[in-house]
RNA sequence: UGGGGUGUCGUCAAGCGGUAAGACACAAGCCUUUGGAGCUUGCAUUCCCAGGUUCGAAUCCUGGCACCCCAGCCA
């Protein structure tokens, strides 16, 4: 990814690496790496992860890796490992040739476990897992060493050899480092680093029964591809004397790892466990449905790569627990699509306005801009006639003060056609308002009244006879509260869904033009907000938009 | 009550001993053929609290307080 941002970022992960560049502490180039698991979609926080990651290796003139750290294989699926790659690809990085897996290190991983029992620093333990549990001691109290504790390196080697042989079953042993039972941190406390799990691998099959933990693993990883700046979350602070402590014990290169506060956004959830759940529970259509804070699910809804980028740059990195209000987010699509959309009329519930003396079979176009943003963005002609299609709610009998669309007697402009007024309302039989009987004033030719009266209300409308029908899907917050985890309410997160974060409107309006443009493309719809074509049920007779973001809205706010 | 972290505007976030950036949000006004966009203005006399050091402290020291993380053979 090209660094086309002139302002040097002084966030402190970039002012440490700049230190270590400054004393050389390490004489290659910076290495970073991206280290997901693949047992879920990738979601926001993971992007703010991915930018920093390869945003660092770019400007530091170093070099990214992808690196699934896939040491448990009951949770992990190739499924995943496809969306992961073509998330971080979307969102514009790009890793070359260097897409490694935890399991490329498998046998690696076994040398050097080998190597520890060696040193007397690993042993093979009988304990159960509840065993081990009770053994650990407490937050305040110390634990006990296992019984197994002191065998000898040759029976440490030759049980974890039986281990990797497949003598044994799920569980019945582990590999243990010999730290320090009363260690403070817990992480100390003689930790697992393989467990005998019978499972099939997405990428090494049968070949193993025994896995590596991710502590195990992970750093040595980050070894082994010659990481020099390991970033990662804030609740890996406590694992990184651990990890210290194996790299010391190897004797191999030691990464420095920086610890930073992972995303939180207002009116959604983040935790891939959570995430899973409304998939399964058929809450959304799936990770990737437009409501869900996934890559993926942003992608369908609409966003754009650099939309993302901007808000990674924007909400910055730092150590503090935080929770970044959604309008952040919103404010970075709406800002660049406000340069990019072409903008279009579009009436989403329609109300028939019928021009009484306008000729009945008259048709004229009026020229516009396609954006008033960018004027190289070119014109288009807008046809209008008799029978015309309105927003209902840009006409009110009874008007609260400082509405100025129309009322029986205010008159408003036609964007770029004519001001009308009202003439009559027409009922059906239970009073409901069918039509509108409006007149328009000749001397107003494209919004401009040759008297020059004004008028305060501008509204966009579609002529009946050049529209086309579309349906159109209005997104909103997953969520209706802030914080969905925050249960103090009585609510659960899945008891504070927003029964509203989707509404379908099957009659709309649109210029007829909108029924050839193309999937995926973005339009800004006047006075609405942007939208998508949607890439997969949009079809030319029956276009298909969805909301990416409203406009603002000055007037709904009051 | 063990260990590791963090506390600066409603929300993010700069600040690194010399007198509180910026963004989002909010408010007011201007402008407007999108109540959009744009423009202008306002928005922390004060940085969790209390002491101390200093000519000078958000920044240094001491002592509190609050919040987050850790007792998976998850990552």
């Amino acid at each position: 990814m090209e660094n086309n941002d002139s302002t040097v970022k002084t966030d402190f992960i970039r002012e440490i690496i700049r230190e270590d560049i400054n004393s050389g502490r390490f004489s290659s180039g910076i290495m970073t790496r991206f280290p997901p698991e693949p047992n879920g979609y990738l979601h926001i926080g993971h992007a703010k992860s991915i930018c920093l990651n390869f945003g660092i290796a770019a400007e530091f003139g170093g070099k990214c890796n992808l690196r699934f750290d896939d040491t448990n294989p009951t949770k992990e699926e190739q499924e995943y490992v496809d969306s992961i790659k073509e998330d971080v690809r979307w969102l514009g990085f790009d890793w070359e040739e260097r897409e490694y897996y935890a399991s490329d290190y498998f046998d690696q991983l076994y040398q050097y476990a080998r190597k520890l029992i060696d040193k007397g620093k690993a042993f093979v333990c009988d304990l159960t897992a509840d065993q081990i549990r009770d053994f650990r001691g407490t937050l305040t109290q110390p634990g006990k060493g296992s019984p197994y504790r002191n065998r000898s390196v040759d029976e440490n080697l030759a049980l974890f050899e039986r281990m990797r042989q497949g003598e044994y079953p799920d569980g019945f042993r582990t590999l243990r480092a010999k730290i320090d039972m009363a260690s403070p941190n817990l992480n100390l406390r003689d930790p697992v680093m393989y467990r005998i799990l019978h499972a099939s691998h997405h990428r090494t099959g049968e070949k193993w029964c025994i896995y590596p933990m991710y502590d195990w693993a992970h750093g040595q990883s980050d070894s082994i591809e010659g990481i020099t700046h390991s970033i990662c979350t804030l609740e890996f602070e406590d694992h990184r004397p651990l990890y210290d402590w194996f790299i010391t014990e190897l004797g191999i290169h030691h990464p420095r790892q920086i610890e930073f506060a992972r995303l939180a956004l207002t009116y959604t959830v983040m935790s891939k466990r959570k995430l899973l759940e409304l998939v399964k529970r058929k809450i959304v259509s799936g990770w990737d449905d437009p409501r869900m804070p996934t890559i993926s699910g942003l992608r369908r809804r609409g966003f754009t790569p650099e939309s993302i980028r901007l808000f990674a740059e924007r909400i910055g990195v730092a150590k503090r627990d935080s929770m970044v209000e959604i309008s952040v987010l919103e404010d970075c699509i709406r800002e660049l699509l406000n340069k990019q959309a072409p903008r279009v009329m579009a009436v989403l519930r329609p109300l028939k306005v019928v021009l009484v003396n306008y000729p009945d079979e008259k048709t004229e176009e009026f020229e516009t801009d396609n954006n008033p943003e960018d004027l190289s963005m070119g014109k288009r002609l807008v046809p209008f006639s008799k029978l015309l299609y309105i927003e209902r709610e840009d006409f009110s009998e009874n008007p609260p003060k400082g509405y100025f669309r129309l009322t029986p007697t205010n008159e408003v402009r036609l964007k770029h056609a004519y001001f009308i007024r009202l003439k009559e309302v027409v009922r059906d039989g239970s009073g409901e308002i069918v039509e509108l009987h409006c007149t328009y004033d000749p001397d107003t030719h494209g919004g401009e009244a040759k008297d020059g009266r004004k008028v305060k209300g501008t509204i966009h409308w579609v002529s009946a006879a050049h529209s086309v029908d579309a349906e159109v899907r209005l997104y909103d917050h997953l969520f209706s509260k802030e914080d969905p985890e925050d249960d103090s309410d009585g609510r659960d997160f899945f008891g504070s869904v927003n029964p509203d974060s989707m509404i379908t409107l099957k009659e709309c309006k649109l210029e007829k033009s909108m029924g050839q443009a193309a999937k995926g493309s973005r339009f800004q719809f006047l006075r609405h907000g942007y939208f998508l074509v949607d890439p997969v049920d949009s079809k030319p007779e029956r276009p298909v938009f969805d909301r990416i973001v409203s406009l603002k809205d000055a007037w709904k706010k009051k």
